[in-house]
DNA sequence: ATCGATATTGAATCTAGGA
DNA sequence: CTCCTAGATTCAATATCGA
């Protein structure tokens, strides 16, 4: 797995960088998420996930139209006396999340309307960047029962990074693979942990009462880190960071005060199997990719002289020539040259513009890259 | 256009409700919104649709790399020095909004991730109550052109009360119609706004840099006022808020401090055209139908007594008595109340659980409530 | 086994009016 | 204040059950 983009130049940073072997990797921290991240160095963590009390402040109870009862979350862990006391818990984790990420760490916050707007505040307030947020929106999300309001069918994740400066790792390729070749948007469409996945207890009921899917969890590390960072989740729960971050092939850290939690968590991640090399490699972003010239593409026969390609709508066609240069009426130079004149562009990606036509396929020159790519490998 | 239904108990208010005449309707108040909205009385607005300024830069202080970008949003109107700056300019429109809201007032605010958080924080700590983060999923937004993070395809839209105890209106009804008899969710898919919509100045450019699809403000005033409600707009622009509400035979106030705006805003609203009565009307909830006493139906001899009523399964049957009340072996009482009891359920909607038979059909004690509203009406 | 019907459930700030 | 009662209100995905 290569390195991701690194987003935003700036000054190499002048902070030491904690070695991993400092860290507690793979485990996960009995106790209150700040006094345990105290213990850690600065400038140690790749990334944060953390995914804190919502203080929902719920009334009395709810039943559905049909007369059963909701079951809420009325855990201790989600009271709080006020608004003062909820921004000073929050001020107070991530405050502890800014010291120990490093320069070009991440940070991601999920809450709903309850929380997240005390909570985006403070980030600014504490120097954080935002980035994006992003809106999960619910496939399946609880209805409104009493008809009283819009159904709440989303949740908001903060993306954000160090600060204005500050680097931050983005893989914008593997994103745009993701979505089948359109930019990754700020909504995510993902149904809620249910199922199989949802973890119970040992008397059959659900394990915690907020597990979040790991389809999340992956496009959030598969976005923003890469294979080996480190990524810590303060509020850990049942570990649904921590298996996606095994799976994906990056050490995780988790900090949780419920032994029962801890105790589902540990069983969990350990019944995960990290994906092997060759699925990782496939995420990788295509700016850190050795640059291939076109040429060496038709020399290694995937495209060979002669070829003809064309643009997606088939305005205009163009031969392939034996110098990697592209032939099309009077104009001819590379790929990039000649899509950008002939569509009177200021720019152009000959890699993506260009298409060839393979078994009934119309696929872009890109996929010849690829193969190139692959081809070279080792 | 019937009553909305009324959300949330509470005492009548104390507050002395300003009459209309009072106000400057279907007028663009040329000056400052704090300083324009300082001259109107207290409670005397229904509703609050803002669109503040976004604070996509931070000042000077912050240095940002040179504004280059042809179109950004660079004019002078949204520049704040620093967090701070902002916060108070937030505040202090936010105040008088709340003075000037009658006491079951609605307050919308339209953000980005740069201001949102902020602005949602300060309405919490000013004693608004979030009712809804609504999320608008634009479907056709502007693409994330360096490929450095995820394309920001959508805003989000706060929905808040006067207090956690306060009134609202919420037409339930209206929106479960608008959106194919399933619940409104949280989230809305609007196209941005463009093609013939979009406003052009003098010089053939567009004469807003931000301005808001009209259908954006249609589901706001169709869900949340009723007709005749008076609907105040800080930072009016050119006027999306006072078109709408015309055509939606709503009153509408104002406040812009640009000439240019408030010139394109004049002339736009002058064309626009109220929709006429029979369009506006929507569809109503049960709750602001007349009551109707089961005891009135069966005195008007739609169910008489001695009526067989059973539940949908047959599980129980019972008899109808000629005061009103049901009897079922040793249960007697309101069909409300014999059909919770016999079903150990915590509630029960007497009219939808009975049913009876007629004509070999079996229909819901309902459908009789309906003849006899049918039978009262003129 | 299979198919259709029925039951369960999910981060929810979830009523209105009168005595 | 509290208490009481009328009565309005749900969508999608699983899981279980019964023929």
């Amino acid at each position: 797995m290569g390195e991701l983009t690194l987003v935003r130049a700036a000054r190499p940073a002048r902070v030491k960088i904690a070695p991993k072997t400092e860290l507690p990797l793979g485990q996960i921290l009995a106790g209150d998420c700040v006094s345990e991240m105290r213990k850690l160095p600065d400038a140690s963590i790749d990334l944060v996930f953390a995914d804190p009390p919502y203080n929902l402040q719920l009334g009395g109870d709810l039943n559905r139209p049909d007369g059963s009862h909701v079951d809420a979350v009325t855990d201790d862990w989600d009271r709080f006396d006020s608004f003062a006391a909820y921004d000073a818990f929050t001020r107070e984790w991530l405050t502890e999340c800014k010291r120990i990420l490093k320069p070009d760490g991440g940070l991601w916050v999920i809450g709903s309307y309850h929380n997240i707007y005390r909570v985006g505040a403070i980030m600014q307030d504490l120097g954080f960047w935002l980035l994006n947020d992003i809106v999960w929106r619910k496939s399946n999300p609880m209805p409104n029962f009493r008809g009283t309001r819009f159904t709440n069918a989303h949740e908001t994740l903060l993306w954000a990074s160090q600060g204005e400066k500050a680097r931050y790792h983005f893989n914008y390729r593997a994103m745009k693979t993701l979505n089948d070749e359109l930019q990754m948007r700020s909504d995510w469409v993902l149904p809620i942990c249910s199922g199989g996945e949802r973890l119970k207890g040992d008397d059959g009921h659900k394990a915690h009462p907020t597990q979040k899917p790991e389809s999340l969890l992956y496009r959030v590390l598969l976005a923003t880190t890469e294979k080996g960072d480190v990524v810590l989740d303060p509020f850990f729960g049942t570990g649904t960071t921590g298996a996606v971050a095994k799976r994906l092939g990056r050490d995780w850290i988790g900090c949780e005060r419920e032994a029962a939690y801890r105790k589902v968590a540990t069983a969990r991640i350990a019944k995960e199997l990290p994906l092997d090399e060759s699925a990782l490699t496939t995420m990788q972003s295509a700016r850190s990719q050795p640059r291939v010239a076109f040429g060496a593409v038709v020399e290694a026969g995937l495209l060979p002289a002669g070829t003809e390609v064309f643009d997606k709508k088939r305005r205009w066609r163009a031969q392939v020539r034996a110098d990697g240069s592209l032939l099309c009426g009077k104009e001819s130079g590379s790929i990039h040259h000649v899509g950008k004149t002939l569509q009177g562009a200021p720019s152009c990606n000959g890699w993506t513009f260009w298409h060839y036509e393979r078994d009934g396929e119309i696929k872009p020159i890109d996929a010849a890259r690829q193969l190139y790519l692959l081809s070279v490998e080792d």
